[in-house]
RNA sequence: GGGCGGCUAGCUCAGUUGGUUAGAGCGUCUGCUUGACGUGCAGAAGGUCACAGGUUCGACUCCUGUGCCGCCCACCA
């Protein structure tokens, strides 16, 4: 016989169960090589640093779905791999070198480069490792790398092939730049924050027959230092007040310049003094009207964010810059105005730094087609949202995209695969146009060219720039099964089933998933995207470093269990709502695990029962099951009717409640409590009954429970196993619970009218012990209790059959069913339950004026519950109205308080007499 | 400025077709060496389901509005 602990250790346990799972190649697709297919493609970690809590609940949610349609028989593919998180990493390389004084320029691009990968390489096997230990059953033989020689591959030939769709493009536009990382970010990744600044008004003098005059028009702005750039003033085409000098000129303090006055429908009159200077190099909305009016932009700042040589305050950074230029004008007299004013600032999401609108060249992707598109499958509902709700913020970013700027000054990512012919350049160049005709020189291919195809010229330069983080990706659901080869699980797996991730990634990710899927595969990446929300502490702030609240899943794991970890992002959760880690839960789960092992422990192993000591073949023989054992089944087939149910709608929160209660109330709180007196039974037939009910529910219940907590279910699973051969219809292929099915619900064995007559039994038991204890009467003072039924009622049957557990279980000294009432009796209490009389006689004097009480708030009780049935009832809508069954409910509770009640009042009477 | 979520027992949260006395875990109180589990067992206290209207015979659940907390989006000089 095994040995059992008192207390479930699960460490060892964890880490040989998985190498058993892993060594058996129990995570691939291949173990029911002819299932239907169902693939999650595991959102890729970052590998800037080891797991958060954020990552320990995706693989637990992941995980649940993947190991349930596992033993469904489907052909599962859980696939995971790393992101190589371009801008992400390289900053954190970046302060990782800076520690050792050295900046990334100080290393060059290849060193640089060398380091980085260094970091991956620490950094994939720690993430890797903890996966693993959170019982992950992917498949880690097609474990990708977003940066890995295939997704290289496929993101090359991703780009090629947009180009050549040309749905990629290169040209000079205002971009968000940030001047810490030195590079251009899509607009998202540009994160507003309101700040408090400043607003200033400046006043530029007209010009009069060729000089400054002295009237002056007013302009509004917060960043003074980019008056530098200016190159025109706008106002509104019908503003009054300035009618007379639109088509004028202005003259622009500091850097003593002429700019015109023009009129444009974009500005507000109602703010500021209503009109406003243009500086179309550094403002998103200045650089719209300056296309319009064909102005020059002026572009002031260098990359670093400073003012570039040769203008007003060369060298200084924006702040600085705008210090000093509000003292020159003030002293100049052309700052008349400055007042506090709260706007919204854009920052870096990576690194925090103000991001400055930039003019430069960069690479996008046109975003109509594809969006129109990627609504358009959403609308026919061929992609679903879990929650619903995020459908909208979906749509409403789908619906106002601008074209997404792909390109990156930064050096850890894929390379851009564009070559620039030199030969071609020069010839572009000596054309003088106005501007360069990119494509005339431009070689875009997925191989490295060796010639110019134009002009045969060796000459090439590879573009510097590399891809943004989300590009790659955003390939990631077919690049990972093998595109562009046509591989057998592209063919088998694509696409995949859902997509599971943290709502806080819908634009940056998920939408970009289904945009370059239809733009590259021409269909959905997914059908389901199931969004979690966030981790956040036990007082719901979020987990951050500064803040110095992180909980490190490892720790947790170490000292509850990996079981117990998953369980706290399983149980009591919602799709798309944030959720608070506290270890009190965790304990709580730790517990019930326990629970679980200890029930196993003793209804399978404990000596005292000796069960199994006969070794025998279980066949199922519906005849010879006991109440109990009817009971308990009937239960769990309705619970595996449930749990199913509830699965296949995404609500494994309320499953695993389901679950959780089942195991502990009426599992082992009551069926096996109850199995003890029907082990102890002469009868042999009786006892082996029973064992075969306690192992077929157990069997059931380790099923359902296992892509909740997999360790400890398989751990005892294996215990078992000798146990589980003796049913004469196991399944030699479930000798591993990871890999066999999952339960069927037997209807047959699911007894509505053997359940209610149970409840009520029940709620006898714990209406006697309730009495007891109300009565201030320890457990062991046994009441004598008769139960009386009225002539023809069948329930009597049921009671009389379970005279002996009710006598344990409450327990009492003894109990008598009956047809009739007892002898009068004035120490009696008397209660009813359901049309059934009960009377409980302590031997103990009971303290009357406790009782009294006891009674009192009894009745109070019924008189309130009594008032507001009574008004229900003469409610003759109501009557009318409802459906017959809820009013006959009514009515016949209605009955069952009126006879409690006399029964209270009647003891009332005879206390006082 | 637009949109979304939360507001249910002291705490953390469940609650999808509107219909018993609104549930769980933790915490609290009382009792228990009951043949596996004190990481346990038994019992109890604790809620006008944020507020105000409306629809309905009936609303935690549907509709409208309000308040507080939080989040997202937006080219607010």
């Amino acid at each position: 016989m095994t040995e059992f602990s008192k207390v479930y250790d699960f460490h060892e346990i964890e880490d040989k169960i998985y190498q058993k799972w892993e060594s058996s190649g129990f995570f691939k697709p291949e173990v029911h090589p002819k299932g239907k297919p169902y693939c999650i493609i595991m959102p890729p970690p970052n590998i800037t640093g080891k797991l958060h809590m954020g990552h320990a609940m995706f693989v637990a949610i992941q995980d649940l779905f993947i190991r349930y349609h596992r033993m469904k028989g489907e052909a599962v593919l859980w696939l995971p791999g790393t992101d190589h998180a371009s801008i992400a990493t390289q900053n954190v390389v970046e302060k990782e070198i800076k520690k050792e004084n050295l900046t990334r320029h100080d290393l060059g691009r290849e060193k640089f480069l060398e380091r980085v990968w260094a970091w991956v390489d620490e950094y994939g096997k720690i993430i890797t490792t903890q996966i693993r230990k959170l019982g992950a059953s992917c498949d880690w033989s097609r474990e990708r790398f977003t940066m890995d020689d295939r997704a290289n591959k496929a993101v090359n030939h991703a780009f090629t092939e947009l180009y050549r769709q040309k749905l990629i493009y290169k040209g000079k536009y205002l971009i968000n730049w940030c001047p810490r990382c030195q590079t251009v970010l899509a607009d998202d990744e540009v994160e507003h924050a309101e700040s408090e600044a400043k607003l200033y008004t400046l006043s530029y003098p007209i010009m009069e027959n060729g000089k400054p005059g002295e009237a002056s028009i007013s302009v509004a702005t917060v960043r003074p230092e980019t008056m530098i750039g200016d190159t025109a003033v706008a106002v509104h085409p019908d503003d009054p007040r300035y009618q007379d000098l639109v088509g004028k000129m202005a003259f622009l303090p500091v850097a003593e310049r002429e700019i015109p006055i023009i009129a444009d429908k974009r500005v507000d009159m109602e703010f500021g003094t209503g009109a406003v200077k243009i500086t179309p190099a550094h403002d998103f909305n200045d650089y719209e009207i300056a296309r319009h009016h064909n102005l020059p932009l002026i572009n002031i700042l260098t990359e670093e964010g400073r003012i570039r040589e040769g203008m007003f305050g060369a060298g200084l950074d924006v702040v600085q810059a705008r210090r000093k230029i509000i003292k020159t004008l003030r002293s100049g007299g052309y700052l008349s105005k400055e007042v506090n004013y709260s706007h919204s600032v854009g920052h870096c999401y990576r690194c925090d730094t103000t991001i400055e609108p930039y003019i430069s060249t960069q690479w996008f992707v046109h975003t109509e087609a594809l969006a129109a598109r990627a609504l358009q499958v959403v609308a026919d509902g061929k992609i679903h949202f879990i929650p619903q709700r995020m459908t909208k913020i979906f749509n409403h970013w789908m619906g106002n995209l601008h074209d997404w700027c792909i390109s990156r000054q930064l050096w850890w990512g894929h390379q851009i695969p564009a070559w620039y012919c030199q030969d071609c350049l020069e010839k572009e160049k000596a054309r003088d146009a106005a501007e360069l005709d990119y494509r005339v020189f431009t070689i875009v291919s997925d191989q490295e060219p060796a010639s110019c195809p134009q002009c045969g010229g060796t000459r090439l330069e590879r573009d510097p720039d590399t891809l943004d983080t989300w590009f790659s990706s955003g390939l990631w659901p077919f690049s990972t099964l093998g595109w562009p080869e046509e591989t057998p699980d592209l063919k088998r797996f694509f696409p995949t089933q859902m997509m599971e991730t943290g709502y806080d990634i819908i634009f940056f990710w998920v939408a970009r998933m289904v945009l370059l899927s239809l733009g590259l595969m021409d269909d959905i990446p997914f059908k389901k995207v199931y969004l979690h929300g966030l981790v956040r502490d036990a007082h719901g702030e979020k987990m951050s470093k500064s803040k110095g609240n992180v909980v490190d899943p490892l720790e947790i794991i170490e000292e509850f269990g990996a079981d117990a970890l998953r369980l706290s992002f399983l149980l009591n959760v919602t799709p798309g709502n944030d959720i608070k880690f506290s270890q009190d839960k965790t304990v709580g789960y730790r517990n019930f695990c326990n629970k679980l092992w200890n029930a196993t422990r003793f209804a399978l192993f404990s000596k005292k029962n000796a069960f199994y000591e006969e070794l025998h073949l279980l066949y199922f023989d519906e005849s010879k099951l006991s109440l109990p054992d009817r009971w308990i089944l009937s239960r769990l087939n309705q619970v595996i009717a449930q749990a199913t149910r509830l699965l296949d709608g995404y609500r494994f929160g309320e499953a695993g409640t389901l679950l959780y209660e089942f195991v502990w109330n009426d599992f082992c709180d009551w069926y096996l409590e109850m199995s003890k007196s029907l082990l102890d039974s002469e009868d042999w037939d009786r006892r082996s009954v029973t064992q075969e009910t306690i192992l077929r529910v157990l069997q059931a219940v380790l099923k359902m429970l296992h892509p909740y907590i997999p360790f400890i279910t398989e751990e005892i699973w294996q215990r078992i196993g000798s146990k589980l051969h003796m049913l004469a219809d196991y399944e030699k292929s479930e000798r591993d619970l990871i890999t066999a099915s999952w339960p069927k619900a037997n209807k047959a064995l699911i007894n509505d009218g053997l359940e209610t007559v149970f409840q009520v039994w029940r709620d006898s038991i714990q209406k006697i012990r309730n009495i007891r204890s109300e009565a201030d009467l320890p457990p062991s003072a046994k009441p004598i209790v008769t139960i009386v039924f009225t002539g023809d009622d069948a329930r009597y049957d049921t009671f009389k059959e379970l005279e002996e557990q009710m006598i344990r279980l409450t327990p009492l000294k003894q109990v008598a069913i009956s047809r009739e009432i007892p002898q009068k009796d004035d120490a009696a209490i008397e209660f009813v339950i359901s049309q059934i009389r009960v009377f409980v006689v302590f031997d103990k004097q009971i303290d009357r004026g406790k009782e009294m009480l006891r009674l009192h708030a009894e009745l109070d009780d019924l008189e309130v519950r009594l008032g507001r049935l009574a008004a229900l009832l003469a409610n003759e809508q109501f009557v009318q109205n409802a459906p017959a069954e809820v009013v006959g409910r009514e009515r016949k509770k209605m009955e069952e308080l009126l006879h409690q009640k006399d029964v209270i009042e009647k003891q009332i009477e005879r206390i006082k007499s």
